[in-house]
DNA sequence: TCACGATCTGTTTTT
DNA sequence: CAGATCGTGA
């Protein structure tokens, strides 16, 4: 059967995964448990095929992924199959798979499909956090909420509450009692603050992250609505099920109320997002949550690490107290047991890191082959500068992004404040960024604009009929112009960034150091700019799916070019490498000083560094600095802090580990004899006893 | 009354 | 080190 060719390159039990429900009407839904290295991209991938394969339209499959990338990579590797098998049976191409993105990108495309049905203008804006942030702040200032009691609680923190309320679907006063008990006294203002957020972004035209979720949730609940947009869809397939949360379960069953058509596929020990209101019970309770029962194919032979990497990475595992069967093995060779080091301090750990990376790459193991991991981003500053200072090329995933960089969003907020008139929150930055302009004199501008602007229109005309105070008399006239030809509809999209930049530069000048730097990224902004074919789309786009964070590097490493990973463990997640590092094993880092509240934080940091170490192919690096260098501690000045190594690595795991350290001691260059092993005399009196 | 510079504080993870 | 708050001078 050579039609079938392509799926005998799959264990039973992918198999079984990817042919579920095939030519049987009566199929219920499907669960695909898949540890870690499981092949559940390939697995997936092969299913979105072989259903395409027999007969299935490409373009009536949503696939929700995690991340933009996922999405694409799934959907390449389904390509190839389904390339393959037409060309012997002389089917025609897949065509794309045209509904693919995270469920924040498809609730931005279906509401502004469905706009109309739910009383939603589809030119709305997307804010990002830190703009939905913002404009918590500026609701507050006009409820004049604060002041009385204690300080309030700041502007992250409200917004982390309301997104928490939105995504958990529970009532205010019980989130704040599970994940913010110190804001309760807060409950009444927050309350009231929550209203006014609402409205002051329904007034603005504005939808924040949530809100994307929101508006599919509430047009998924009127039935009729519900069926249309239901049945855009013959199959719904979810990835990292596991770090769904309730409001996007619920989003799923209004899509297919009955199961038929969906598959979910995840991993319980790979669920790390519970801050975002991820629940483990989504995947747990799938089975019996429809009326046909779930099939569930557990996918248990890793086929990415060798058999030492993951027996340390079960071992670790195991000890979490609650976890769901799953026996992961391999066949792969046993391979060289994963090192456990112990760094005298952050620097020589940093030497180790640098050290082990090059001598890999003299093995020829690509730099692009490794990878170094963490708990927070700022853990990886100081092999940073080390890099940097010995030239090798590192990209970073995670951390600061790109566009939260203050003069990354001043371009932006120009571009929104054009693109959306009533966008006050851009509006408001924008105003700030001349000389003698505060949030006084911006407000009065708007509320100006407000009064005197045409009706309907953008009303920026009105501006110019503003008098702004003497310091920014001479920059205002540029800024209307400037303001003018922007949402002048005849402009093309083509050409308005750079006129943004020749705006923005000297105000850039005058209100940053290193200018030069941060205009190499507004000008690899402008380079990125080209790929949109409006300004709707390049401002949606890059805030549902933001570039990652590049800053002072000279510049984005070109693609042929070899360069190391640098990711924190979170934004890891789905990938692999051949070689892997995971920085900072110490307790107050992993589990993170944050986290240690209650025992379900612990839980989640200990699936955070089983991730962290099922990432590694053949070779993989605990690393554990004893000592820590901990900033502005107090004004006693710096502090050095004696760390113990990771409570999820007690003896009993060390077994599955080749203990080594590094220590300054005897070698003057220290760095190059970075994997010799020298005797561990505290570990070995420790285990003494 | 407002902008802006000085000073203090308090730090996760992300669509 | 940036975000919030405080103090000064205009």
């Amino acid at each position: 059967m050579p039609a079938l060719d392509y799926l005998s390159a799959l264990n039973p039990a992918q198999r079984r995964a990817a042919e579920h429900g095939v030519g049987n009407s009566e199929a219920g839904p499907l669960l695909i448990i898949a540890g870690a290295g499981s092949g559940k991209t390939r697995t997936l991938a092969h299913r979105v095929a072989h259903l395409v394969c027999s007969g299935a339209d490409p373009r009536r499959i949503l696939l929700l992924t995690f991340t933009r990338r996922a999405a694409a990579d799934m959907g390449r590797r389904a390509q190839l199959i389904v390339n393959q098998v037409s060309k012997s049976r002389s089917l025609g191409s897949m065509g794309d798979l045209t509904w693919s993105g995270t469920f924040h990108a498809i609730g931005n495309r279906l509401l502004r499909l469905h706009s109309g049905a739910i009383g939603l203008d589809p030119s709305f804006t997307v804010l990002d956090r830190s703009d939905a942030a913002d404009m918590l702040d500026l609701v507050r200032g006009e409820m004049k909420l604060e002041g009385k009691k204690r300080r309030f609680p700041r502007k992250s923190t409200c917004l982390a509450i309301y997104s928490r309320v939105v995504n958990s679907r529970s009532p205010l006063g019980d989130c704040l009692k599970q994940a913010f008990p110190w804001c309760e006294e807060w409950e009444d203002e927050l309350r009231l603050l929550f209203r006014g957020y609402v409205e002051s972004k329904q007034a603005r035209n504005v939808l924040d992250y949530d809100d994307l979720l929101l508006y599919w949730f509430h047009l998924m609940q009127e039935p009729a609505l519900a069926a249309q947009v239901g049945q855009r869809f013959d199959h719904v397939l979810v990835d990292e099920y596991q770090d769904t949360n309730a409001l996007q379960a619920e989003i799923l069953a209004a899509m297919k109320p009955t199961g038929q058509g969906l598959t979910a596929v995840g991993d319980d020990a790979q669920s790390i997002y519970s801050f975002r209101a991820a629940t483990v019970r989504n995947i747990l309770d799938f089975p019996k949550r429809f009326e046909r029962a779930a099939e569930v194919v557990t996918l248990e032979e890793n086929y990415r690490s060798t058999q030492s990497i993951l027996a340390a990475a079960n071992a670790v595992i195991d000890l979490a107290p609650e976890r769901f069967a799953k026996k992961l093995f391999s066949a792969k060779p046993k391979g060289q047991r994963p090192l456990l080091v112990t760094a005298e301090d952050e620097a020589l750990q940093v030497d180790y890191v640098v050290e082990s990376v090059l001598k890999n790459r003299e093995a020829s193991i690509e730099l692009k082959q490794q990878a170094v991991l963490f708990r927070t981003a700022h853990h990886s500053d100081a092999l940073e500068v080390e890099l940097a200072r010995r030239n090798i090329p590192f990209v970073k995933f995670g951390g600061l992004k790109f566009l939260e960089a203050a003069h990354v969003k001043d371009t932006i907020c120009l571009l929104r404040w054009a693109e959306n008139p009533h966008d006050s929150v851009a509006a408001y930055r924008v105003l700030q960024l001349l000389d003698g302009i505060g949030p006084a004199i911006a407000k009065r501008a708007l509320a100006h604009v407000e009064n005197h602007g045409k009706q309907g229109g953008g009303g920026f005309e009105a501006l110019i009929s503003f008098v702004p105070p003497a310091a920014a008399q001479e920059a205002w006239p540029g800024l209307v112009k400037l303001l003018a030809e922007l949402s002048a509809p005849k402009t093309p999209w083509a050409g308005q960034l750079h006129a943004v930049m020749e705006w923005y530069q000297p105000v850039l000048e005058n209100n940053y150091d290193a200018a030069h730097v941060r205009l190499g990224d507004l000008e690899q902004l402008e380079q990125i700019s080209g790929d949109y074919k409006t300004r709707e789309r390049f401002l949606t786009e890059l805030t549902l799916d933001p570039p990652n964070a590049c800053g002072d590097q000279a510049g984005p490493p070109l693609l042929d070019e070899d360069y190391l990973i640098l990711s924190t463990i979170h934004s890891a997640k789905g990938q692999e490498w051949d070689a892997v590092y995971v920085l900072n094993c110490a307790d107050g880092c992993m589990p993170s000083d944050m986290a240690t509240g209650d025992p379900q934080q612990i839980e989640e940091e200990r699936r955070l560094l089983y991730v962290a170490m099922t990432r590694a192919r053949s070779q993989l690096h605990v690393v554990h600095p004893l000592r820590f260098f901990v900033r502005t501690q107090h004004r006693h000045g710096d502090k050095h802090v004696f760390a113990p190594l990771s409570r999820f690595l007690p003896a009993s795991t060390h077994q599955h580990f080749e203990r080594t350290s590094m220590g300054r001691g005897c070698h003057g260059d220290g760095a190059a004899l970075a994997a010799n092993k020298t005797v561990d005399v505290a570990g070995r009196l420790r285990e003494m006893w």
